[in-house]
DNA sequence: ATGCTCACCTAGATTGTCGAGGTATCCATG
DNA sequence: CATGGATACCTCGACAATCTAGGTGAGCAT
């Protein structure tokens, strides 16, 4: 273990995917509803893009990462509801460590000074 | 409240801007010692490619948020130094909220314990 | 029936990273 | 002197992921 030496996937491939990932762990969804949970969660900050949102959750079920399965919403209307699997919470945990490190990778990089949080330790260079 | 509505700037237009701006803002540098030094600072964790470092470089030269010099390094070799502009200096300090904005707010969708534990029950929507 | 929200989908353009290759200089070593 | 490693720059092509901007259609209220 920690055999990890640097961190370089494309500098991020994108916490969207994680925030998918997530959402879904609280509980299946589907498209629309992730996008809205996301939104919510972020308390309005975050704006998902159905451009972005859709093809990835394509990408997400062809990774065999989520399952689809067409359903309806108490409105009668026909939804795809995604869960996750076992390999797509594998995912979910290594994303989120790949993400946590990029981001205390940074903190280290642009400074202490910003933000005000996250820097617990001294920083010893 | 604030106008600032919601943040989606390709929901990362790439940390690494940040991280340049900041090593500027520090101290005018090459290429080769911004690299090396972001690496420094960041302890190892990150690895800057050069097919991605000087490519941003020239992006940021042309929009004006550096600017770069030839010059000679202490070993005598030639070296192109930039510096950051004052209209750089205004974008370090805007993409860095940027970037501990949507850190934040992805932060507030994974979970302030990040991954590995999930809180289910008592909430409910 | 008109229009709004829900709920899905895709194509095309754009952007940015990465991998891999190339040039050239300085210096230490053999 | 030749070789090779570190410094220092550059570019091209492939690839991935986003956004914009369109489109379909069902349910529900007016």
């Amino acid at each position: 273990m920690s055999t990890t030496p640097v961190l370089k996937p494309d500098l991020l491939q994108g916490p969207l995917e994680v925030m998918i990932f997530r959402t879904l762990e609280r509980r299946p969804s589907h498209g629309y509803a992730i996008a809205r949970a996301i939104e919510a969660a972020s308390g309005g900050e975050l704006a998902i893009e159905e451009g972005s949102l859709y093809p990835a959750l394509h990408r997400l079920e062809k990774r065999g990462d989520i399952v689809g399965e067409w359903s309806q919403t108490e409105q009668k209307r026909r939804a795809k509801v995604y869960r996750l699997t076992p390999k797509g919470r594998k995912k979910l945990i290594e994303q989120t460590s790949a993400w946590q490190r990029l981001v205390g990778a940074v903190s280290k990089v642009i400074g202490p000074s910003g933000g005000g949080d996250g820097e617990l330790a001294g920083d010893h260079a």
